[in-house]
DNA sequence: CTGAAAGCGCTTACAG
DNA sequence: CTGAAAGCGCTTACAG
């Protein structure tokens, strides 16, 4: 038998098509017996609505539209799974489409999601211009997450990269770090710029002088960590720490300078940015800035249906979070300073700013064990 | 101005809204001019076809539903992103929705993605019961990956998951190891049952006795790879290899090697299954069997549309293979046999039967630099 | 090649 | 509380 429709489901509890549509919608009330008769008859017939011709009725598709630029990226993954758990419950769901960070391939994404139509838009990251943006939100509400949009701000869910890097460098200057290198990512990211702006307002602070060479940059993925790293390397640049403007990268760095037999935190300190869920299962387990981003996507999923329900849109302030794990510690020097009897071995890195010619000798040297609470 | 219709786009060119329609779906010849005139008067308008009004009238959704488990799981992501791929060009787009291995939740999943209705189905995984599948394969074109279901067979997207774990397990056992820990996936999952079955058949081939203590059970997450090694060692267990039924409980694995400070290969050698995209940037890198996830995401985008355009199943092979990375190395006993006059110092693991508590002291000794030549 | 018309499966004023 | 009817924006035989 075909799929049944409502009008076989009317025919056979005997009410009209309107009745039974009532019970579906719950729109009107539908005398007890009726109502029965309905649920019973869908029951019987295995009744589904179809989501399609209803939406063409009322004019509302049911459907959220998800502009985001990688569907595997371990980064927008999370938000993607808060947007499901914000969107759980309700009638809505969620319709995802990738742009690759390719403006023009955003551009297709959009215009697939806005042909459908879609009833609310949430747009993470992205190179898609401003302008653009906010002729759709003059179409249907929208919330960007991870980027701003000029004349939305309130719509936008972001955190603070400026402070977030800032500290990170902190943490790093803070235990005695001087010279630290900067895995930026792409230039073109405001993400990226946001970033490496906070390190460099750091060092002002801590009157370190910046040294361009200590700068490299890279795309946001694991190989340009790598790179950057060997780049460093091979230009004999001369560091005790190396920042990451995000996870990914870090751990790029991470193979980088076990390739060459350098220790982490022992000889060289690593700190990435945005606390991916494996971060907390590197070797060691990476010191990062935490981005709340499950709860970003919840929260965009519950001002979508805020608007669509015609409540005012929620306020979230959301902060970023330093988690010290393993991969930061003191300098050599700075570990004197503060346990002048500490009577383990300096390694060649220990005095803060190391010869990665020396790191790189292959000789069996001592190795220390991880000490978690030194750090704490 | 609301929204156009293709009535507004019609009047505008002076044709009827058959004609208009014609131009935009190709199914019929339409008179160079007229054609002409419904593109110049779409453009000037802006006009959108309608998707849904499209569906309804046609009777195809144009979507494909997909049904995952976890939006965000690092091994279903590049799945999701095959899937992508593949549908890209066609006129179909991909609907998502996560059924969490919970029964229940994929039959409400299912269901949301069959009322809309879709016109076709993707399953990743999961425990929906081979019947309520066949029942959907009724309905719609189906392709199942990473699952087999009864009596649609030819429609199963799958990998030879014993073969691929016994390759895993032979190259331990070549490399000399003998007493291998197994972190087995959950005993509710096919694919960890078929993974365990591979290790115990090679260990069989190989007359290694099988020893019930060397296998602990995680749930294929990270915390579990670093419980199960935990609990290896409270109970005295004594292994010179971890292999682990996937990637992510391996990373677990290697942190909680770390934290006894047990080196990685020195002192124990390690292997996943997956060969997600990050194992490649692990600490040390991580030995594993790949598994085509990408590729098995595009051949059943493609198995759809074909099946949707009437073409046959397209069959396709899909091999694991083992990628040789650093983080297994052989014994002490093995290396010894290979180049007897090896200069290295012994670690007090090197003979194939480690004690996990001597490798656990935490006396400074010295370290292995990786040598991945050693063992290609 | 083209238009008028029916119809996809619902929802929702409108009139009782 | 309930039914008959119009309509959502398209596609697609059907007849020219």
């Amino acid at each position: 038998m075909a799929t049944p429709t409502l009008e076989d489901v009317a025919q056979a509890a005997g009410v009209s098509v309107s009745t039974a549509s009532r019970v579906f919608t719950g729109t009107a009330k539908v005398r007890g017996d009726k109502h029965a008769a309905v649920m019973r008859a869908a029951e019987q017939l295995g009744y589904r609505p179809n989501a399609i011709a209803r939406s063409l009725a009322s004019g509302r598709s049911l459907l959220i539209g998800v502009l985001t630029q990688d569907i595997s990226s371990p980064f927008y993954g999370e938000v993607l799974r808060g947007i499901e758990q914000g969107l759980e419950g309700s009638s809505y769901s969620a319709i995802f489409a990738s742009g690759h960070w390719r403006v023009e391939e955003e551009a297709s994404a959009l215009h697939g999601l806005m042909g459908r139509p879609v009833d609310g838009l949430i747009v993470l990251g992205g190179h898609t211009p401003d302008e653009r943006l906010a002729a759709m939100a003059a179409k249907v509400p929208l919330i960007a997450v991870g980027r701003s949009v000029r004349g939305l701000e309130d719509q936008c869910l972001r955190i603070d990269n400026v402070q977030g890097s800032y500290d990170c460098a902190r943490h790093l200057l803070e235990l005695g770090h001087r010279r630290i290198a900067y895995i930026a990512g792409p230039e073109s990211h405001r993400d990226a710029c946001e970033r490496l702006q906070g390190f460099q307002r750091a060092l002002a602070d801590w009157k370190v002088e910046a040294n361009p060479s200590l700068i490299v940059e890279g795309d946001f993925l694991e190989p340009s960590g790598l790179l950057a790293v060997e780049s460093l390397f091979a230009r004999g640049a001369l560091f005790s720490a190396v920042m990451a403007a995000n996870d990914q990268m870090a751990y790029g760095a991470r193979l980088g300078l076990y390739r060459r037999g350098i220790r982490v935190p022992e000889d060289i300190s690593l700190v990435g940015f945005d606390d991916l869920s494996s971060s907390a299962f590197t070797t060691p387990p990476l010191t990062t800035m935490r981005q709340p981003t499950y709860e970003m996507g919840v929260a965009a999923a519950e001002a979508i249906l805020a608007t669509l329900g015609g409540a005012p849109l929620p306020t979230a302030d959301f902060r970023v979070q330093l988690m010290v794990r393993e991969s930061t510690a003191p300098t050599h020097r700075e570990r004197q300073r503060l346990s002048p009897l500490d009577p383990r071995p300096a390694g060649p890195a220990g005095n803060g700013t190391p010869s990665p010619a020396s790191a790189q000798a292959s000789e069996p040297r001592p190795q220390d064990p991880p000490f978690p609470g030194e750090r704490l």
